[in-house]
DNA sequence: ATTAGCACTCAGTCAATCCGAGTGCTAATA
DNA sequence: TATTAGCACTCGGATTGACTGAGTGCTAAT
């Protein structure tokens, strides 16, 4: 059996029935469906076939039909086919520039769940390709030095370093001089063994504090110990019944609190298949690699500021969530997010 | 009427009972209470007088009573007098030493949250009267120079300051030395309106920068916009019949994420009555500066990292919380983070 | 190929009923 | 006088059964 026109018509119009009430559809109401002039035996001969495909599945025997995760795929995936509908409204339109990073992201998290009614996450930005801006070196107490780093975008690291022995000021001038000459404007990458190994030579005998910094540097640059991720509305799950259920709201709520489930999504990139357009990526139900997000649709899209520094902006919502207005609204914030940037 | 010896131990009875089983107690339940051989009857009539001084009520007539907040705020300051039982188990005893105070507060309140099985919030610290360590203007690019802000307790602040002009390397030396010299070891209190105009009249031609980085300094050190509070264990509301219902549920979820809600309590400081003691504070139901914590319990306590850095933590939970296990647990939790920073 | 019609299914709702834990009150008791 | 035993009563919660209505599958007619 294969889906021809009509069949896509009938499952179509289930499913965004379904995604407008929440509640089974049964066949009557599909009848009464515009441009499908069928009765509705007619349509209960066709969910059968679409039940046995596996796109629509009863509840209960003799319930109306809703949508299986294979039913949202199909939906899904055709939304990305066709041109994305216009989001006329969003609600507050301006990410306010702030500049500290990290506070535009927050709000972006806070516009997407007001805007959306679904929860939101936002991860700050991978900045493995980036550049190194500085490193700055300064004497805070006998036994400490605090090593600043600033790389491209403007993203600051902060790292304390302790020293066996005190350095005096004109050491530190020296070995500032010595890291910014050498690393200024390098990319992660471009600091191998070799550089690091000459760094260390001209360092004489402070080539353990070197070796500290270069330390910091690397961890404080590495990717995965500087993802963060901001979430909001969260509490927004408790207005769709099928997640507000005790322990699956317990479930959830505990996934956004640990984040550390919340990153998997955020790292993992599937480009594999059709799904993946715009940057946008929809997980239906079991597909994500969160098993606490069984009963939830999650669709992340990932957005870039300026070369190689990529983070990824998510919603997560029941599965009938409106899928195009999510899409959209996503498509929206990572303009603004682009702007943002530009003006910086 | 009053309270009598007998009546005391009848309540505490009740609410004993209660805590545990969080089902309403009834006199048969009491009458067979170890130290206390009474028939159910005598339970009875003390309980309805219990009932009618405001100690006690009843769900619905004929069930077995509950506390009221009056009778819980009774027990927990007699409580409060008896000196403290010793928790003897926290789990997992050790909070990890981290270079930044952030990642401590982050554990502790991790910590806190799965040894009693409550939600938990930590705030960072209030730095008010904290001295200023140094500060370090640096160059990041034409039009943008970078203050960090080290204050005592290795706090430290980023401020992106963007010039009109571009100064050179020179300049900034000199302003660091002007700046460093000048307010090295103050606290913010002492940097007043003369020290200011003496600076500005020092830098010469450069005064609109030396008022960015005051203005940065005042701003990076400024209390209310620098708290931060971590919470952990918000699902754990969920194993709470009395907390779990939808609404509720998202009240409380909302409070723990929106945290300016929380800041209130972790700011207001009430020594008023006897229920503060070892900076101890409990508020129950509508004692809470918040309504949407009307149906539980808040349990703050102020802990101090030297001088003058303050902040709180604090469990919220139902108000039939193990106060005693709370309190235990908050005290032990209050030791560590004392050595922590001793050691530091 | 489509449709009308019919028998059937099943979740959800409502009322009736029962059960048991608990009370208040009264009368008896120590 | 304080305590207790006993009894009638109350009320929430669980259980049951009847009923409804939305929906189905199947068959026979178009």
């Amino acid at each position: 059996m294969e889906l021809d026109e009509r069949k896509i018509k009938i499952l179509t119009a289930v499913i965004k029935t379904y995604l407008e009430t929440g509640e089974p559809v049964g066949s009557r109401t599909i009848s009464k469906y515009t441009d499908l002039s069928l009765s509705s035996a007619t349509i209960r001969n066709e969910m059968a076939d679409l039940e046995e495909m596996g796109y629509i599945l009863q509840p209960h025997t003799s319930s109306g039909r809703i949508p299986t995760d294979k039913g949202y795929r199909f939906y899904v995936d055709s939304l990305m086919e066709t041109k994305e509908r216009e989001i006329e409204d969003m609600k507050e339109v301006v990410l306010e520039k702030a500049d500290q990073l990290s506070e535009v992201l927050k709000q972006a998290a806070k516009l997407l769940a007001s805007n959306t009614n679904y929860a939101a996450m936002v991860s700050t930005p991978e900045i493995h390709r980036n550049k190194l801006k500085f490193i700055q070196l300064s004497k805070v107490d006998e036994s400490s030095i605090l090593a600043v780093i600033v790389v491209e975008g403007n993203i600051i690291k902060n790292k304390m370093i302790h020293t066996e022995a005190p350095l005096d000021d004109d050491t530190i001038l020296k070995l500032n001089l010595l890291l910014n000459t050498h690393l200024n404007g390098l990319s992660l990458e471009k600091i191998n063994l070799g550089l690091i190994t000459l760094l260390k030579e001209k360092a004489g005998i402070h080539t353990d504090v070197v070796s500290s910094v270069i330390d910091a540097v690397a961890d404080a640059i590495r990717a995965d110990e500087n993802l963060e991720i901001y979430t909001s509305g969260a509490n927004n799950i408790f207005k769709y019944p099928e997640l507000a259920d005790n322990e699956m709201a317990s479930d959830i709520i505990n996934t956004f609190e640990e984040k550390k489930q919340l990153e998997k999504m955020v790292t993992e990139r599937l480009m594999e298949d059709g799904s993946e357009k715009n940057g946008i990526q929809v997980y239906i139900g079991s597909e994500a690699p969160v098993p606490a997000m069984k009963d939830c649709s999650v669709v992340t899209a990932t957005y870039e500021l300026g070369e190689g520094m990529r983070g990824t902006v998510g919603i997560i919502g029941p599965k009938r969530m409106d899928y195009e207005k999510v899409m959209g609204t996503i498509k929206k914030l990572m303009d603004q997010l682009d702007m943002i940037y530009r003006n910086t």
